[in-house]
DNA sequence: TGTTTATATAAAATTAATTTTATATTTTAT
DNA sequence: ATAAAATATAAAATTAATTTTATATAAACA
């Protein structure tokens, strides 16, 4: 029951719908989602840490980084992650989607001029 | 999205889940769950409240009872709640349903007096 | 009509979740 | 070695959700 409740506490907050989204298309370290959503690093590690213990991400450490991405290993989670996938307009996360594709521009300059 | 996470949101407490799952082979009454539950009215309703508004159960007065049954009439709803009354094991509330039964024991007594 | 029953709701008290601020740890680069 | 970058975590502050207590309303019954 409790691992069901977590489940469904882990969907219910905007910022990590927000997270989730942006995870879609696969996997990004937290300086990513900290620029993506312009919100501090604190607050992003705390909801990446709701998700990963409801099982919903699993992540990697690479280096200094840490890499997050979905974890949709069973039936139920893949039905719930794919509904919220679908369900969340683009136009919410229009903006986030914004600020992560600058950044990455940003992560490309700077790998050019090394 | 907030219509999402208010479902999620409902979907994320044992007492309103314990709720569905009661709610699983028709409609009751508030008094049915009190009963069945053995919580407060007022704390019943409040959990009712919350489920009612995320649309996953509706209700109808019948004379001065309020009942009330699941809402499962859109798909993604209607998934969610089939998940839930599976993966909540019965034994999580099999003493809710010995006190609804003994409740309702008591109530056809009390007809049969009539 | 006055009383009882079923329910909702408001207000206060309590508990839980989130956010912020400060700091520690680990890895890489200088 | 030192400094900087990326991340986590602890503690405090804030906000939100839940629970309890008290009361109001409406329907049915004596």
């Amino acid at each position: 029951m409790q691992e069901l409740i977590d489940i469904f506490k882990a969907l219910s907050d905007e910022t990590r719908l927000r997270i989730l989204k942006l995870l879609e298309h696969g996997e990004l370290c937290v300086c990513d989602i900290v620029a993506a959503l312009d919100i501090i690093q604190p607050k992003v590690s705390f909801h990446l840490g709701v998700l990963q213990n409801a099982g919903l991400i699993k992540s990697r450490k690479q280096g200094r980084w840490m890499r997050y991405k979905i974890d949709d290993s069973d039936i139920f989670k893949r039905f719930l992650i794919l509904s919220v996938l679908e369900k969340l307009s683009e136009e919410v996360i229009k903006e986030d989607k914004k600020r992560l594709n600058k950044f990455f521009e940003n992560k490309d300059d700077k790998l050019e001029v090394l």
